[in-house]
DNA sequence: CGCCTAGTTGACAAGGCTCAACAGGCGTGG
DNA sequence: CCACGCCTGTTGAGCCTTGTCAACTAGGCG
């Protein structure tokens, strides 16, 4: 589980195919598109590898293209703390652009995972030449600050129940849909700042109270918004 | 140094100097600066005033140019969660930029406060001519998002010790240096996601173990960072 | 088919929140 | 300039929530 991840050189087509999916660079004419394939290395993880670990200095910004890796932290008593599960169209290390980001993190794949790199060099020159890619990535920035942002204003709830309520309403996106939750429920309660046991009781509750109902491991499906929306927070 | 540019364009004068002052413009020649000051309008605020309240739609970048605002949720049962605090060179309404976003939190001054706002059409034209400011944008943006993913990770902690000592230690970055609360206790407490009380007991208990000394209401010493090290997670 | 991990449930203890009363700064107004 | 008052911060006591530890069940993968 600690092998290192495959790395693959040839044609420009993998490149393209890694690069064109990925909504940042979704906006850009086929030309430009080219040129950023030119700079990108893709990358493979299967199940259980790790993409990178703490301490590697680091100037890449890594985009996943297919699959899903986890982000987390290891605390010294040992436990892991599951910062965010990064899925398709995703990134990570854009701070690596800035400074020598050191990473303080572990990335592990939690499934056969493709990722694209760009060398910090390659993607300033990129989006000096190109303006909207600035913007998109800035958008992307956006959104992950605020999300970030509403996280934080999220875990600094006391109570665990809102907590909860409060993380699938943002999931369901207030409408009473079936979900699949991002990860497993012992990381789900890592990133909600809980004990599994406690994410237990707090979903049985939620169930007892008609809010909503699961099935399977990771299978929930909001049935009353309404109550789920009054067991949040806001 | 302003001077000389005021000559030749009197009334931006007051746009220049906000502008100048702003880290996120800091690297732009002269010429550049004279640009974006054009399409920016400082606005002022006295100790209490309201910047901005929620459920406003802007379409504005906020840059605080002196003075502090003071960023926080109301929630339904009326008490106040403190999201961050703004000092000279923050910004706030980056997602304004590329969504209409509808601000769910208020904005206070907490002194006398100038700011400097930028429409989103002028900033968006701006950023297209110049691709530094993009880049010095999406620096800033990047460190705001590392903060703010910390700030998670430290919220996500059960105890209410360590959290402290965590934030301390930010704080003081790792020395034992005299350092000034950046906010008041109570809306400390608040963006520790811990009430008032709790924080009180806990700084007296870091205060006992010889790790820091307070004094007065904001001033806090740290005597020993190795003791809070100790104390804090990771 | 069996093992191993993920998840659940229960009992207990500890830590933090709540409520309430008190102290101490700072600003305001006399 | 002082005094008063208010708001901020502190301290105390009791209860409630959640973490901890342990045993047990249920899936999934070999």
């Amino acid at each position: 589980m600690v092998e290192h991840v495959a790395e693959h050189h040839h044609s420009l087509a993998r490149e393209l195919e890694c690069v064109s999916g990925v909504p940042i660079f979704q906006q850009l004419a086929q030309p430009q598109l080219t040129s950023v394939a030119e700079v990108t290395r893709p990358i493979h993880a299967k199940k259980g590898q790790t993409v990178f670990r703490p301490d590697e200095v680091s100037q890449t910004l890594y985009i996943v293209n297919a699959g899903q890796v986890r982000l987390y932290h290891l605390a010294d008593d040992g436990k892991e703390r599951v910062l965010r599960v990064l899925n398709p169209g995703d990134f990570i290390g854009e701070i690596a652009l800035f400074t020598d980001e050191i990473h303080s993190n572990y990335a592990e794949a939690t499934q056969t995972t493709e990722l694209c790199t760009i060398s910090r060099d390659a993607l300033t020159t990129l989006i000096q030449r190109m303006p909207p890619l600035a913007l998109s990535l800035l958008s992307a920035l956006a959104v992950r600050l605020k999300s970030a942002e509403h996280q934080a204003t999220l875990l600094a709830i006391p109570d665990a129940l809102p907590r909860l309520a409060g993380y699938l309403m943002d999931l369901s996106q207030g409408k009473a849909t079936a979900l699949t939750l991002p990860m497993s429920k012992q990381d789900l309660a890592a990133y909600l700042g809980m004990t599994p046991e406690s994410l237990s009781r707090k979903l049985k509750q939620l169930v007892m109270a008609g809010a909503i109902v699961t099935s399977g491991r990771r299978e929930i499906r909001v049935v009353d918004a309404a109550k789920l929306q009054a067991l949040a927070p806001q």
